[in-house]
RNA sequence: GCACCAUUAGCUCAGUUGGCAGAGCAACUGACUCUUAAUCAGUGGGUCCGGGGUUCGAAUCCCCGAUGGUGUACCA
């Protein structure tokens, strides 16, 4: 590093100072040159960059400049520089933004190159870049120092561009399907809309304790029954949780609800979207995570809990009456932590966890929840109330989304608060808040709702193979260094 | 939260039974007018994650701590 700020000492005192500059000519990017190279051969281009590899030959040099398309070689030669500027540019460091102007064309073996007839230092790296061909690897720097990890591993750029690429698939989508884009608080009085642990953060103005938003779910129904009729909103939601290569505190949630739909109409546009990203960058809907072979093509398979429990579990909740044969079943089973208050609905949805989830590896809809843990979803006719109309989406073992016909009834969402009230007054921290300014809101009329939530890390795990969800974040949560 | 593993040069990694701290790349000096992990010759570079202990002697063994990874618990 000593000998970088010496040479940038140097050139301030020669009036040079590369922090100085303020515009840099950039006619072309380095991955169009290459595709158009037929065009822009012999034309004269401007590419700006970071020099990343110098391959000095005496009289001539090759380097490669990245730019955020890829890299280029630029060839530069005494000849075509003089003295001063060709000594100037070998004294150049790797890791420096440079300007380079000169014409396109490929070397005697046959390199796509840029001809260094001009350039300038745009700006003075000061520290050593980690190595070229290995890359860097701790995944602790690579996540606290994602600009790093950025510039040296190239397929780290790749999958954040597709991260890109996936959301804005997924609003054009949305756009086509006529959903208004809306936003709704961070900031909570109430945290609800799902079953999780709040962040607590402070108004000092209001003197008032604030949630970091668990899901948007409330507000947006309330748009619904404001008559927005279709709306969506991509963005963070706050879990106090653990973590783990699937859950980061703060990640990205898609929920979007649609008047006059319900959870099959749901279906259908969770395969839109889901399948639709997968086309879009990946231009099939076979793919491969982590070895395993998916289909994505839909439809999907559906099938009800009760029916997956039966298949993978081997009970079936569809002969069992009462909550003690239930429990039976479940102990039976070998289900571990069977308690003596433990419902139906309950040691259904235990066992489907348990023993079920593992194996829904190809995408599959697991339909009809029960009640006890779909406090928002509407009941499903037939089920002498124990299940909703609820569906989550599991590829690879895990959840990717959720969905219900949304719950309208005002006096059923309010028993159901006031059941979840129970459950949280019985230790479970978890249990949903009630919302009583949203039961108001239902008494004013929400008209039969579809409601859909997508996790798009996950999503994005899946479509671009990333084994962590701290692969897909560009700056996921990492605990602070100690001094 | 618990268990296991990892942490050595800027980066990627070796380091045997407890006995001089190593390599490649990067850097520095020089040679080289079409290279592409350029090549060739030479040089410098260490808080062995931190703290404590055992020992004549610790990167190596023991204890405590930090960070990360994996698994597990928790988790719509």
């Amino acid at each position: 590093m000593g000998f970088r700020i010496e040479k940038l000492r140097v050139l301030r005192e020669n009036g040079q100072d590369p922090y100085q500059i303020t515009t840099a000519r950039q006619t072309h990017h380095a991955a169009e040159i290459v595709a158009d190279f037929e065009r822009l051969e012999n034309e004269t281009v401007s590419v700006a960059g970071r020099l990343l590899a110098r391959r000095g030959m005496g009289k001539v040099s090759f380097a490669d400049l990245l730019d955020r398309s890829g890299t280029i070689q630029v060839f530069s030669r005494l000849n075509n520089l003089g003295d001063d500027s060709y000594a100037a540019w070998q004294n150049l460091d790797i890791g420096d933004l440079v300007e380079v102007t000169g014409e396109v064309f490929r070397t005697k073996m046959g390199e796509i190159s840029v001809r260094n007839m001009e350039w300038r230092l745009l700006a003075k790296s000061l520290r050593p870049l980690p190595e070229k061909f290995h890359g860097l690897r701790d995944t602790d720097t690579r996540y606290r120092k994602r600009y790093l990890d950025l510039i040296v591993n190239p397929e780290v750029r790749e999958t954040f561009i597709k991260r890109s690429r996936i959301i804005s698939f997924m609003r054009e989508e949305l756009e086509r399907r006529q959903y208004l884009e809306v936003e709704t608080p961070l900031l909570n009085t109430i945290p609800g809309g799902a079953a999780a642990r709040p962040f607590v953060t402070h108004h000092n103005a209001l003197d008032l304790d604030l949630y970091l938003r668990i899901a948007p779910e409330l507000y947006l129904k309330r748009l619904i029954v404001g008559g927005l009729e279709r709306v969506y909103e991509i963005g963070r939601n706050f879990r106090n949780e653990g973590m783990s290569n699937r859950h980061n505190p703060e990640f990205t949630m898609l929920e979007l609800y649609e008047a006059y739909g319900d959870y099959h109409s749901m279906m259908e546009l969770t395969e839109a979207l889901i399948s639709g990203a997968c086309m879009e960058i990946n231009g099939t809907y076979e793919i491969a995570y982590q070895g395993t072979s998916l289909s994505l093509a839909p439809p999907w398979r559906r099938m009800t809990m009760v029916e997956a429990v039966r298949e993978y579990v081997g009970i079936d909740f569809d002969l069992i009456e009462t909550d003690e044969e239930a429990r039976e079943a479940a102990r039976a089973r070998g289900l571990e932590d069977v308690p003596a208050r433990m419902t139906w609905g309950e040691a259904l949805s235990e066992c489907f966890e348990e023993f079920a989830e593992q194996h829904l590896i190809q995408p599959t809809f697991i339909l009809d929840y029960p009640i006890e843990v779909s406090p928002l979803a509407k009941i499903k006719q037939g089920t002498n109330g124990r299940l909703t109309e609820r569906f989550e989406i599991f590829i690879y073992g895990r959840e990717h989304g959720n969905a219900y016909s949304e719950l309208n009834d005002p006096f059923d969402q309010a028993r159901r608060f006031d059941d979840q009230k129970r459950r949280r007054e019985a230790g479970d921290e978890e249990a949903n808040l009630p919302d009583y300014d949203f039961i108001e809101a239902l008494e004013v009329g929400m008209p039969p709702t579809g409601g859909l939530g997508i996790g798009i890390d996950r999503v994005v795990m899946l479509l671009t193979d990333q084994p962590s969800i701290r692969d897909v974040l560009l700056f996921p949560t990492m605990k602070p260094l100690g001094e």
